[in-house]
DNA sequence: TTGGGTGCAAACTATTTGCATTCGA
DNA sequence: TCGAATGCAAATAGTTTGCACCCAA
């Protein structure tokens, strides 16, 4: 039931009841969550958790290298719990994001996706800080 | 001096005196500009137009293939006038989207980024709409 | 006991929208 | 003239913040 102590502990992440309730759901699997939809899950599996301790959780568990946050556009930015580099795919109708298989060269990406599915866009950030 | 008349033309969208200023600064050369910088542009070149036409026409212009939207995180679009598929590098320092060279895969872009910068996090996003 | 963590509500920021006005073909 | 475009201000949505309270070391 708290098989998640030991993560929050290794990146140095004090434990509390709140932020335990939130890593058993984030990280029971690889999954792509906004925060409100982490929020509700939550509070559904009848634990309180408010909403700025969800958004200050996962800016914390972000800093610490737990999660990626994907800021699909300007309004809606979900958090991955599979840290490695990798595509994903965005469909703006069901508002869903997965991950990609393959990772082709960009040039080649037009071919790879999926039937039924039109290519809107394509957006590759690569974010970087100044060292020091 | 409307260089861009013929360029909104070509893409179906009927010339105002307000896009054709906006079209002039946006389109004047490769960039990226956040919609308020591009408003504080259009009217320190004293044309007067509207945070609101600003953001309209942005997304009209994107609607129509002229510009990318390049969401860099929850509160930071840029529009980006090249529209081919390429690499972004974003510095979160200075707030500062820049075209990558090359493109690398995923696996091999941490070798390439900018001296006297660390890596911070990859993101790709494959944007898709369902068909019909 | 005391500093970090939490929760509420208010603040904030970027963006969108409603609606009356204005413009241009 | 008449629909499209504009501009203002208010609304919206997601997120952050200030501050009082609480709890565990």
């Amino acid at each position: 039931m708290y098989a998640h102590q030991e993560t929050l502990r290794k990146a140095g992440i004090s434990v509390t009841p709140q932020r335990l309730a939130i890593a058993e759901i984030l990280f029971a699997r690889h999954q792509h969550l906004t925060a409100d939809q982490l929020y509700m899950r939550v509070n559904q599996a009848n634990d309180s958790v408010s909403r700025a301790t969800v958004y200050n959780t996962l800016g914390l568990f972000s800093s610490k290298g737990l999660v990626n946050e994907i800021s699909v556009d300007a309004t809606r930015t979900f958090y991955d719990t599979n840290v490695a580099p990798h595509f994903h795919l965005y469909n703006v109708d069901t508002n869903t994001l997965t991950d990609m298989e393959h990772h082709p060269a960009v040039s080649q990406l037009e071919e790879i996706i999926p039937a039924g599915a039109d290519l809107e866009s394509i957006e590759v950030v690569v974010r970087v800080r100044n060292q020091g």
